[in-house]
DNA sequence: CTAAAAGTATACTTGTACTATAGACTTTAT
DNA sequence: ATAAAGTCTATAGTACAAGTATACTTTTAG
């Protein structure tokens, strides 16, 4: 059940940019080597994440000397669903229980299959962590915990 | 998110095993051609898995004529996270959230790394699932969908 | 006791997805 | 005009998944 590298930097790389840039709620605007350095990642990598992340309407850019890229919404209005969508595909383990890419498997009877009913239950348990967690949830909840650890 | 061919088949294999045999609740031995003609599987390949998971214990097999595999322990007392974890390797999405294989991932500070809270919650929620449903459960659970679909 | 049925074990192959890396191009601020 | 930044496409190396092949061992029937 793993989260490909792909979808793992996207997702910090989102967080990242999540996080309030200073006082004032202006939009954090972040360059691609910026989050490269911070998240210890292969900026060319994350060049082609981020553009991922932009052609699916998730991130604006800013072109030329002073750009970088930007969240296309607010950060409550992002969740994890979406970006690991992008970057990884469904959510479903098998492919007949997905809702946003079904597909038949090649099971006797798919209405009957126990295997299917497992893994639709698994489906379901992390979609509804996915898609109600927004990155404002996210960057919330470090806060919250450094706050408690009494760390900067 | 997804289950490998080798985590579905075997999953569907021990699921197979788990089913009744006949009238007595004697084990049911099944034949590595049997199951693999019964689930359209290349029967070299249900060869391998079926070796594995009886060298991790969960089955138990007789050779020679008339032989075949046989579930090593009742129905109940084997999960699907436990031949998940034999097949597929840990539940975690991350390495630096799986409780039985832990791994430190890259983050500076583990403690506070926001993608690592959520997908601890994901590697919960997958757990609970695969680790409190055992192959009896699922039987049940078929049986009991067939019933009320009235079908055989 | 021997032949055939069945599992054991290991090595090989093929394809695909992951994880990058490279380089040429476009836009923008100064 | 130039340099800083993002855009886009192609390619490469590696690892892993999925499936094949082959030779060997154990057991039972006859």
């Amino acid at each position: 059940m793993r989260l490909s590298k792909r979808g793992e930097y996207g997702l910090r790389a989102m967080i990242a940019l999540a996080e309030p840039a200073d006082k004032s709620d202006a939009p954090h605007m972040m360059q691609i080597k910026e989050i490269a350095l911070r998240e210890g990642i292969s900026a060319k990598f994350l060049e082609q994440i981020l553009l991922a992340l932009k052609n699916n309407g998730l991130l604006h850019s800013k072109m030329g000397v002073g750009g970088g890229y930007y969240l296309a919404r607010s950060a409550n209005e992002i969740t994890l669903g979406q970006i690991f969508r992008v970057l990884d595909g469904p959510v479903a383990p098998v492919k007949c229980v997905s809702q946003m890419a079904y597909e038949p498997c090649g099971c006797p009877d798919e209405e009957t299959c126990g295997l299917r009913l497992v893994m639709g239950d698994v489906r379901n348990a992390i979609a509804d962590i996915l898609d109600t967690t927004s990155l404002a949830d996210v960057v919330k909840r470090q806060g919250s915990l450094r706050k408690k650890l009494g760390i900067k």
